[in-house]
DNA sequence: AATGAATGAGAGTTCATTCAT
DNA sequence: GATGAATGAACTCTCATTCAT
């Protein structure tokens, strides 16, 4: 999996680079807690700062609009997930993997689901070039789906068209991103484990056509 | 399918019930097309009077808060899906029935995408109360599929469990959606007619155990 | 003397045409104070709205930014000027025409001296559009002064080559506005009319050529 | 000519005078340009130390606030005028020396039209005590100019009172300064040796009584 | 002597809401 | 019932200045 486009470059006054990582990783810890508390447009740039532990205008060092921090959090969801699915070990049974790659994201997101909540709702608020850019990671997690779907068919175990490989892959990001966006009402009936479960068995079960 | 929760008064100082009808059908249009176009934050109240075709005056006389118009908005959605849920003629055979349901959803979630999406990312911004009253619209959607699926079980059709039949409503309800919200990746790839193809071989496919 | 370009539009959002001329003129007033007290910069918008008797809120009702307050500022100085030469009575004898111009223009500045003086310091704040709005009206000025100098060539009075009538021109415009933004050196040694006299004899005599 | 006050003392904490007087005229260069670009405001001292070719830090070591910077431009300039006025050769027939006077004075306006304009729109951003000071340089320029027209009168080749000498003076200073903060009229109809002749005519012209 | 990250007061602007007409 | 001018709290962002290194 490779990154397709160049990271958008925020702008920053401050040279230090490790500096620049570490306060941008502060910035966006506190804009997960407000933006989930009471989201983008209702968290203040000053709030940000205070919770992030520094002033107003050393947020402003490290940003150049509150549009950025946003920017900054839904980039940094999928660099933390490319770094979990890159790490898990690869099998060589490909329905196996692919359903370790499933379990993996559904993890990933459950131990991020207010960022991810957010990205959903707010993502909207970022500029067009910005929202290309996350858009366009979505479909790199799509993408990647469709190719372990694609070893699958290759193998003679799956059978689906173009189409349908794109519809499993996008059927598998969604049902993932939901358990995030709809806490509220899954939680109450099941664990994650569940879910995870739920969601591998219904989809391997509706793809495999054994006629 | 029975609304469960009185209705949320939203008060005015007009007395003409038509006159308020009509008015808020005016100002939830307007919105509609504001919101998403700028979402529910960067539209400003004067120009969803401006689009509605009247003064910001009138329209603090058939609303009491900017808020008020995304609660209008969120609830003459579920007032349409139900009127085109319950108008579908009922069929005795219960697969074919939940087909036909699950076609009805798919079909006016892609007339009123726009108001979905809305709804989607901006109904955080709603109150408390309000949100709990649109988020109960919303389970009893997800009741309606779950009596429909269980209608299946009972002839014996499906075996599924409680829990079962509530992720599979679940799921039916976040595929239907996710038609509106993700617009951009999925009408490049396929037609209405072929999504709901494709979700409900999978789904129907899926969910039948054939051990 | 006709106006050469279009008035710039300064947008509002109120729409009673009276109310926004009154308005203006209460925003002009206060700039005036403020601006020759403390400079562009230095006054803000609130004290601008405070000393003009009203809020900040309607102070933007009419008009979008600061620099809008400014370039009214300027253009209201025109405005004036043209008022009071267009309104003194014409002489016959164009000698007598011109030192009566002279002595009209001269008067407006000392009645306006503040209003110049914040002209000369502040317009370069103004965009690149209201700045050439206002330096043409300056140059209007300067050409109505090569105007009435012109008449007096023709009438065999003086002999000017065209560079010379236009650095007359000149001469008599910045030697008029001198008497505002000079005050300071100006005020102590001379009277309004004693200044008058003297740069009426010494353009005359000067331009004069008697061999 | 004469110093008449004692240079104010801009504070600093490095010892070092040479380096001090080399950073400073770093300081004006950079201050030229930028006050020219964007005015005094709207320059920051970050900008100022960039093209400075320091760092933020470095700039506050020779100067304690950025009105410093601004007055240390003012001052620079009428260092410059003094020297050049002082060194051009001095005749013994008095016209032709103020001629010559009027000559270099327009001279170095010319060639430092940039600084002269700053100072004319910018100075009033001086504290009051700096402002004192640089408006008094300028009346020694007067003083200058008084001085030489009076050697004039003595020889009986003009006849002017006190207050026609200052004003004769004034106004050679003034239009002088014209040839800067008026560029964009002036220099599209003469050169400045067109302009020089003009108004060194004009003045003695029409100075000269010869009835 | 030089650096540059940190600070926070303060500025311009917006916009939901009110209420007299 | 309808209008739209008035309000002011609140928000984002800037930048002169400081001080530890």
């Amino acid at each position: 999996m490779t990154e397709s486009k160049e990271k958008l470059q925020v702008e920053t006054t401050v040279k230090d680079a490790q500096l620049i990582e570490f306060r941008r990783q502060q910035i966006i810890n506190a804009a997960i807690v407000l933006f989930k508390e009471k989201g983008f447009h209702r968290a203040t740039t000053r709030e940000i700062a205070k919770v992030a532990g520094f002033s107003i205008g050393t947020l402003y060092e490290y940003v150049r609009t509150k549009e950025d921090v946003l920017y900054l959090l839904c980039d940094s969801i999928y660099h933390e997930v490319r770094q979990r699915l890159d790490s898990f070990p690869q099998h060589s049974g490909t329905v196996d993997e692919l359903k370790e790659a499933i379990k993996q994201y559904f993890f990933v997101i459950d131990s991020m689901s207010d960022a991810f909540t957010i990205m959903y709702q707010e993502s909207k608020s970022l500029s067009t070039e910005a929202l290309h850019y996350v858009l366009n990671k979505e479909l790199e997690m799509v993408a990647l789906f469709e190719k372990l779907l694609k070893n699958c068919t290759e193998l003679g175990i799956l059978k689906l068209s173009e189409q349908e490989l794109f519809l499993a892959a996008n059927h598998i990001v969604i049902q993932g991103q939901s358990w995030a966006f709809r806490r509220w009402a899954l939680h109450k009936h099941c664990t994650i484990d569940e879910f995870i479960a739920y969601q591998t068995n219904t989809l391997l079960n509706g793809i495999l056509r054994k006629e």
